[in-house]
DNA sequence: AAGAAAATGATTTACGTACCTCAGAATTTT
DNA sequence: AAAATTCTGAGGTACGTAAATCATTTTCTT
């Protein structure tokens, strides 16, 4: 049998009162105590029974989600499965607030963060723009004791709990993995086009990427990065700029989004096929695969991502710490002849 | 807040103990009480507190893995983590028992399983030998009220609960995908070595590349697949065989174990430079990754196959469906340049 | 040493469900 | 109509923890 509270209190020689104190780090208790308590706890190898802690404390924690609004297909993906755990949150304890700013409106984060009142937020979770306020804006809500995570685009400066995305730089170097062996045979530029470098993701996986081209693969230069700015408008312009200026292109590495403008451009091009790897499997990515204008997607699951940052959030919430293990959030490789 | 069974015995005008025999199919009640007690249920949405009911019945469920012994170090990682959940198991109200069998041993398999005696087994997940008799040992195992889930390997014409593995045939199409485009420069043959076509993870590995290949890379023709046993000393006699006798092999696709014996060949032979995709970070393939001897290796996690069994088979054992889309494995792929 | 403050104990209620017993009501059988 | 059987109600205890109250002891102050 597993030993209790009161199995806890039996050894260490001291009441149940007691016991829970310690364990809930309440005040009262003298030092000498919390040792005795604590040694009796390694001693019979005391592990709280959550299933029966959660039912006693009937608390639910309301929790945060900050993302960006508009069109972009990925974060509308994103916002669906925050919509969708909202739906199990009477299971799990939690009341899930969604909020939408601006995209790459930092100001707007920053400004949507301060207005959250600590005492009714047990856990934020914010896709970051990695600017100054924002990191400003999360150390204040980490200060007051809500803890934070950063979803898809972390803030490393910050005193965020965890990153619950994909490891970018990864990322990066496995693009340039890729686009080394697809363009084995052809020296020339590969464009690497970005949304904006003050996305921590963007750029990780743009530093990851010339990291990997430059050490293995020196008959391939890298042009850019560009930036898109996240929309298919602004994406289409500058790549369209940029093949018309640049003929010995002969890859693309699309590490933001927009890339309804990529494909536009690239299947409206004349000329030999350029190898192409993007980020985020929608609607316009899997017909670029489909149709061959990408040979290869880069994906990370949306699903796992929110789920991840609920469970961290609230074992954060409740003091403990999460299993890194399990949080590891995986990169999906689509190429066209593996499409789900 | 949520409706318990008090709220479903008042509206549905019974007491907590009808209740109680409806939702736990007890016997003791007329129909048409059912049927009441089951429409004030739809109506209030009441779902059963899990964390309630788990500490109410205090049931502990005794889980058995079947694992193959033997020095393959993909199975001996997945070994390492079952007992990595063993030591969770007080958390999680298992208790895992760990049983192993000859490796490609169908008849010790079956003869395992058939050995359970379903009063003391909870939940059962092995990894399949695609056998008539591990079929039938299965199969008995369901008829007897046990929930079987497959691991790794399938049993797809058995009453398993669940496959916890990735998609084999999506796997063997992205290799088909890499090794297109990796060697696309250069027509000749592609070996493919398996280990035996009686795991069906091999088996979908092998159709899934060969269909992609056909079809996409017609400049490229498959030799194979050839058995290696999963075992090195067998791999390295059959792929040297294979490379002696066919000079124009450009790429090989390793979709099972014994990779050490691939290494060894490979390092060895002169001559121009192969394309060589397989499966599972071991220490082995993850030294050919690095050393330039594979050009990528597809992986799943065990950790997580093992994890998902055991959160599938206890959902079965309460009689619930698990969340398909949480439960899906993913692939891992790794180059040299995105090693962890 | 008296008083204040801090630490601790003892005890209780609650969370939502499982499961048990026993009595009594409703229904069916004889 | 009586007896047998099947349902149902009422009420309880238990699971392991949280959290509260209030009494008591210990420790610290002055």
């Amino acid at each position: 049998m597993r030993p209790t509270v009161h199995d806890i209190a039996a050894t260490a020689g001291v009441s149940l009162a007691t016991v829970d104190r310690v364990l809930n780090g309440r005040s009262g208790v003298r030092q000498k105590t919390i040792d005795r308590v604590e040694q009796a706890v390694r001693a019979l190898g005391y592990v709280r029974d959550m299933t029966a802690a959660n039912l006693a404390r009937r608390r639910v924690y309301p929790l945060v989600f900050v993302l960006p609004d508009g069109p972009n297909s990925f974060m509308r993906n994103l916002e669906h499965e925050v919509r969708q755990a909202m739906t199990r949150s009477p299971h799990e304890r939690t009341a899930i607030k969604l909020m939408t700013t601006r995209p790459l409106d930092a100001e707007a984060i920053a400004r949507t963060l301060d207005g959250l009142d600590p005492k009714d937020v047990a856990g934020v979770a914010l896709v970051a723009v990695d600017t100054a306020c924002v990191v400003a804006a999360v150390d204040r809500l980490v200060s007051l004791g809500v803890p934070v995570v950063t979803l898809v685009s972390d803030l490393p400066g910050s005193r965020r709990a965890h990153f619950c995305g994909i490891d970018n730089v990864a990322a990066g170097r496995t693009a340039a993995g890729l686009m080394g062996r697809f363009a084995r045979s052809t020296p020339g530029k590969v464009l690497v086009v970005a949304g904006s470098m003050r996305l921590s993701d963007h750029m990780g996986r743009a530093s990851g990427f010339a990291d990997v081209m430059a050490r293995e693969f020196p008959h391939l230069s890298i042009l850019g990065p560009l930036e898109g700015r996240d929309d298919a408008l602004a994406v289409r312009r500058v790549v369209g700029a940029a093949l018309a200026a640049n003929s010995d292109i002969v890859g693309i590495y699309s590490l933001g989004a927009g890339n309804r403008g990529l494909v536009e451009v690239i299947s409206a091009r004349t000329g030999p096929r350029l190898s192409v790897v993007a980020h985020e499997v929608t609607d316009y990515s899997r017909k670029a695969l489909a149709e061959g204008h990408f040979d290869a997607v880069i994906n990370q699951d949306c699903g796992h991502e929110v789920r991840s940052a609920i469970r961290v959030l609230l074992a954060r919430a409740d003091g403990l710490d999460p299993v890194k293990a399990q949080e590891r959030i995986r990169i999906d490789i689509f190429l066209r002849d593996n499409l789900p």
